[in-house]
DNA sequence: AATTCCGGAGAACAGTTGTTAACTGCATGG
DNA sequence: CCATGCAGTTAACAACTGTTCTCCGGAATT
């Protein structure tokens, strides 16, 4: 089916990647509705014009990003979800899987965090699409368990919810601390983890 | 003690907030990164350089109106978390507070939200520290409370800064359905409602 | 082998930006 | 009443922005 695609689209698919990483980069110390198009031609070393060739505008490069960030988001959510053994151990297994991903992608993470509430619309709107998406895959998760037992299907899209809005909180607080103290990065994972543990526990008692 | 200021402080201080107002008014659909001066000073009607009089940057006016935002936002925590009666009392309480607030102060909301991850640093700051202020006195007024008793002060503001969280996560989905329909301002009152039960009920059950 | 297609370059456009300097008029303090 | 201080103005600066049009070279198609 994978149709080795020419030399001519390969090239055309190079160049866009490096537009949108350059973009994620410049979105270090900006946000999007500040992304000027000359400002990441520049940084790929490519004529402004070339930019059109790709997309519309800034904020179109935008929503592609948000596909690309939660993108790699997504497979992490399931294995956090999806994690065996005792509810101590998987509460530390989940947050060390969240801080592993921020070290791997910080600007994705950072993306996100910052765009949630930012001034684009369209990226807006298409971040709550997806974070949408992955509520509802927590929800088919957890509803799978033997503990949700007797749940509405709304009290279970809560708690997807928030343990969605959870997970985004810590990972922006761990980047927060990247480049501080590695004691720092310790105290966000400990509370992290006892948020965690306090939402457990009144998910245990929630019948009551 | 208050020295009525003569009409010249008068003025400035004037001009002063009317580039406050016209900047939190511009922000409604963008960021503060991409907020310009002369942008500002176009929609007071005044001149590009008298900007120059009152702020050093469009970033230092950002800290400025962070102090302006979050000191609206003080009063409605104390009586928060200061409110009686039943436990469901007080949850619907404080979620009809929170809309209120969100109903009578869109910008303040819409800025705080947007720039805590937004791409000015020092305005990031400031948010954090008037934030971490909050959730500190927040975790006092819970230490007084009698179901407090056996937490540790760590385990406290753990619980404050959820709060916290919590709150300013509620204000944002208020001010997202504010332009739509009354049903979905509803939906967002119920599972917030729902959200502050999980966690009172962890709180009370944290102690096995 | 000839022709079409198309990603990218180049130049030019009107409009915007932050920042400087030197000014004006009026409230203020002596 | 007069001299100082200072909020706000005017003019000019180089640099930057998004967008259009025309062009080029090489891959793709026939």
């Amino acid at each position: 089916m994978s149709h080795t695609l020419g030399i001519r689209q390969a090239q055309k698919q190079k160049t866009r990647q490096a537009l949108l990483d350059a973009a994620l980069g410049l979105l270090e110390e900006q946000s999007l509705s500040s992304l000027g198009l000359r400002e990441v031609t520049r940084a790929v070393g490519v004529a402004p014009t070339a930019f059109y060739r790709h997309f519309r505008s800034t904020a179109d490069l935008g929503v592609e990003l948000v596909e690309e960030a939660l993108g790699s988001l997504h497979p992490m959510i399931g294995s956090t979800v999806s994690a065996t053994g005792d509810s101590d151990e998987r509460i530390t297994r989940a947050v060390d899987l969240i801080a592993r991903h921020v070290d791997a992608y910080p600007a994705h993470v950072r993306f996100i965090a910052r765009e949630r509430h930012g001034g684009v619309q369209p990226v807006r709107e298409a971040i709550r699409r997806q974070l949408a998406r992955f509520a509802e895959e927590v929800k088919v998760a957890l509803a799978g368990r033997p503990e949700s037992a007797g749940w509405s299907d709304e009290d279970l899209l809560m708690l997807a919810g928030l343990y969605v809005d959870q997970m985004l909180m810590t990972a922006s607080q761990f980047l927060e601390a990247m480049e501080g103290p590695a004691e720092e990065r310790e105290r966000v994972a400990r509370t992290a983890a006892r948020r965690l543990r306090l939402v457990g526990i009144g998910r245990h008692h929630w019948q009551d």
